[in-house]
DNA sequence: ATGTAATAGTTGTCTTTGTAACCAATAGGC
DNA sequence: GCCTATTGGTTACAAAGACAACTATTACAT
């Protein structure tokens, strides 16, 4: 195996995107805490949920890539806050299906919003096919399965 | 504020970043955990003391963007495993300078061949002058500060 | 139909993190 | 010198995460 003393930290992707992914959500994070005392994985599932309409918890795991416990919980809290609610499917009654309360809705709607504008400052000052490869490129990356 | 039913958890950038930077360090995770048995955080400061020599805990910190508690944390695992050594500096004695042992270089050694292998698996496939661009991308969002 | 496997989701336990409070030592103002 | 602020680093406790084990229900093979 080749030895390469000057492999840098700085030059390893892993690395540099876990860089970005925690500075770059920082100032985002703050608004849906400070609002609405979300955690991060409360947040994905209300902004799945928003998008996409009614799902259930393994639709979402599928989608987001995050584990079913960590779902399960933040159902319950959303829940809790009266942002979604929970109805059984009556054909198979180990599903639960999924769904925004118009409450919900509405925190969704703001937050989106935000989201939206912040994304936009991110990207500031970088021509638009730059950010379309970087999308790209992210996109594959995070398809990989480690 | 406009309002923006399009909007996708797919376009967000933070989101996109998030899901590349777990994806793609899921397998080297599992090598220096299997291997040594350590934590990201031992990781990281193992990264930079092998790469930057003699640092203290400040410097890290300073460096990698991570919090004092994390270090100190990371640090002391990392004494215990003799894979580093703490000197109190003598001039300041609130300051306390890490090294590497002979054992913390070699773990460092093996570990940045790897890093460097599974970095090149990453970016294979990619034009150089992309990755060069998604690095200087990625290294502006990781400045940002929230 | 009946026993085994698979799937949806929850719970329990242990580890890891986050935050704030905390020492100890130095720096700076007066 | 002396009092307060700052800095380097650790510790304590609560919150969050990982992972396996669990319940309930359905699917599937024979």
């Amino acid at each position: 195996m080749r030895d390469d003393p000057d492999f840098d930290v700085e030059d390893f992707l892993p690395y540099l995107l876990n860089q970005a992914a925690e500075a770059s959500s920082l100032e985002f994070q703050r608004v849906y805490n400070d609002r609405y005392g979300m955690l991060r994985n409360e947040w994905r599932v209300l902004f799945h949920l928003g998008i996409y309409g009614r799902m259930t918890a393994s639709d979402i795991g599928a989608r987001a890539q995050m584990h079913k416990t960590k779902i399960s919980r933040a159902v319950q809290r959303l829940a809790e806050r009266r942002y979604l609610i929970r109805q059984r499917d009556e054909t198979d009654r180990r599903v639960e299906h999924l769904e925004l309360t118009p409450t919900g809705q509405k925190v969704y709607a703001d937050l989106r919003n935000v989201a939206r504008d912040y994304n936009d400052a991110l990207v500031e000052g970088l021509a638009d096919a730059d950010v379309a490869r970087l999308r790209s490129v992210l996109r594959a990356l995070a398809k990989r399965r480690g």
